[in-house]
DNA sequence: AGCACGCCGACT
DNA sequence: GTCGGCGTGCTC
């Protein structure tokens, strides 16, 4: 018997092992086998006849039996082809690490019906989370559920208000809890012992017994499609498991990707809505040609005064953490000399810091252009903003609540003696006990300007949040220079409709998602030639195939260590099977222009 | 990814 | 003359 087995390894193809006398292994089966120098964990994805005599034997069964069936080890070869990244890291991803010892009896995990598919819903509208749990509730009598969250956080939230809702155990997946914990909640789902599951990403093919209901959790979360293989977004896999395993399938957004507003425009998504929630009053201040001396408009000012003066509570939010640091006699923009992107200015550490290449270097005091002594920080970053209100508002308590100031600290928004909270989008989910009742955007511009197609719904997916955080009790108010942007509009009239439709108005004309598909390769090379050769001959090839819109390779600037080009791809559902034979497992050795190609199937985020 | 070979600079 | 830099290629 020989079997076929793949690793965690960025290798485009499965090894051959002889499997020993008396040792019995099948597909889906993780083992121990030698490879290079030690022995690993891979998992079996064939096995034939033949002796193997060539071949180098397994050194055991890492578990009493598969942790995939069949069905679940199909789709994690389609994971691995739609998103270009190897099978075996595709696999290392989705199950919990194999235990120590192999002795512990295992469950068969249950295969999956083909067909009896329903149409996946998409669950909108300001109740969604309480419509979400009383279906669940209901569900639970007689089928398994399987909820996939987009960060550890909120799956240990939801954990704890299903076990208290519905009295029944949860078994959760995620890596918050111990490997031991968590190969033993998959175990328990797979006998069916636990009807309930819940994790993040490596959640995604748990079992859940059948019939199944599936969750995804924040659809629109980025946090759906974290670093490293496979390079698939969630909902993604979860759509193609519910139609392989007949399961019914909930995807639930405040607001949702324009993907998901666009299948449900084609009837390959029920929308689960219902009437329109309450709504803030919501303020949009043009602030053109204002805000450069001081980061309250009089509206914004007058709305933290009365909000204070009840007693309330006010939230700023700030939507970058860092200034850039600018010249205000020549206006000159410091920016970083290798990657040409403006340098952060951090008041603390008086110093600019590229956050590509992460050089820092002391902030300078004359302006490196004109020498003048003008030089200011530039933008209202969370320090800036801190700092101004600070010294307007004096009698108020006035709390910063970043990136950098939350470190190793209880997150500031949650300390409910403060009165005033400047912060950057995490802080809208850190108030518990006593949410504001005023929120003001600084300026939701800077993500308005990212160079990222995505930068509207970006922007429009937190001021919506926003207003729903103060529904019914407060106000928002929006600084922004471009007052008439339809998600700036959208969002203060709560046209949720509006806005996909000026989105994918925007998609569609432009050929983006989900109208098209796009790539992004990543070419990087220890030399400046050798990778400019490189992007080129891929760039040829890929012209080749036709049918492609290939961008021409573009320079990156240099991370510290390497020469860094990008070629951007455009094309059809197709796409990752067209690229396949360049890019995916049974590429072909590229003789010429050595150097890393790396490669992201429908970006999220580009910049 | 690790790890082992393999060809060019500064040292006992 | 060697030690060792990491560039290149392989792992069943």
């Amino acid at each position: 018997m020989i079997v076929d087995v793949v690793f965690d390894l960025p290798v485009p193809h499965p090894f051959s092992y002889r499997v020993p006398p008396g040792l019995a292994v099948t597909p889906g089966q993780r083992v121990r086998a030698p490879l290079g120098s030690r022995a690993r964990v891979g998992l079996v994805v064939a096995a034939r006849d033949g002796d193997g005599e060539t071949l180098k034997p397994l050194a055991g069964a890492a578990e009493a039996g598969p942790i995939l069936s069949r069905s679940p080890l199909e789709l994690t070869r389609w994971i691995a082809g739609e998103s270009l990244s190897s099978w075996g890291s595709t696999v290392a991803a989705l199950v919990p690490p194999a235990p120590r010892s192999a002795t512990e009896a295992m469950p068969a995990p249950p295969e999956w019906a083909p067909g009896g598919g329903e149409r996946p819903s998409l669950l909108t509208g300001g109740d969604r989370e309480e419509r979400l749990l009383a279906r669940i509730a209901e569900e639970a009598e007689d089928r398994g559920i399987l909820l996939v969250a987009p960060e550890i956080d909120v799956a240990a939230a939801w954990a704890g208000r299903l076990s208290a809702t519905l009295k029944v155990p949860v078994a959760r997946l995620d890596s918050g809890m111990a490997d031991g914990e968590r190969w033993s909640a998959w175990m328990a789902l797979a006998r069916g012992a636990v009807r309930i599951g819940i994790g993040t990403r490596s959640a995604l093919l748990a079992p859940a017994p059948a019939p199944a209901t599936l969750v995804l959790l924040d659809e629109n979360d980025p946090a759906h499609k974290p670093p490293g293989p496979p390079r698939i977004h969630s909902r993604d896999v979860l759509l193609e498991r519910a139609r392989r395993e007949g399961s019914r399938l909930y995807l639930t957004a405040a607001t949702p990707s324009a993907e998901s507003w666009w299948r449900a425009d084609e009837g390959r998504l029920q929308r689960l809505s219902d009437g329109p929630s309450p709504w803030p009053s919501v303020s949009v201040v043009d602030v053109r040609g204002a805000l450069r001396a001081h980061p309250l408009s009089p509206l914004l000012r007058g709305a933290m005064k009365e909000t204070l003066a009840a007693n309330g509570r006010v939230l700023l939010l700030v939507t970058r953490i860092g200034s850039a640091m600018a010249c205000n006699e020549c206006g000159f923009l410091v920016r970083c000399p290798e990657c040409g992107i403006a340098l952060a200015f951090s008041r603390a550490r008086r110093e600019l810091a590229c956050r590509l290449c992460r050089r820092a270097d002391p902030a300078p005091d004359t302006c490196p252009h004109c020498r003048g002594r003008q030089l200011a920080p530039f933008g209202w970053g969370t320090e800036r903003v801190e700092q101004a209100v600070r010294a307007e508002f004096r009698r108020y308590r006035i709390v910063r609540d970043d990136a950098e100031s939350g470190r190793g600290r209880a997150r500031a928004a949650g300390d409910s003696g403060a009165q005033v909270v400047v912060g950057t989008r995490a802080a809208l989910k850190a108030f518990v006990p006593r949410a504001p009742s005023l929120i003001g955007f600084i300026t939701p511009d800077p993500i308005l300007r990212l160079p990222d197609f995505r930068a509207g719904e970006r922007a429009f997916s937190l001021l919506w949040a926003a207003a729903e955080k103060v529904a019914g009790r407060g106000r928002v108010v929006i600084q922004t220079q471009h007052p008439t942007h339809y998600a700036v509009r959208a969002a203060a009239e709560q046209d949720l409709a509006g806005f996909y439709k000026d989105e994918l108005g925007f998609r569609s004309e432009l050929g983006y998602s989900p109208f098209r598909r796009l790539c992004l390769l990543t070419i990087r090379s220890r030399t400046e030639g050798a990778g400019r050769r490189l992007a080129e001959t891929l760039h040829r090839e890929l012209s080749g195939l036709g049918g492609l819109t290939v961008y021409p390779p573009a320079p990156l600037g240099r991370s510290p260590r390497a020469a860094r080009w990008q070629i951007v791809l455009k094309g059809g559902d197709d796409l990752p099977a067209r690229l396949s034979p360049l890019l995916g497992p049974s590429r072909e050795r590229r003789g010429d222009g050595r150097g890393i190609i790396e490669v992201e199937m429908d970006p999220v985020d580009l910049a």
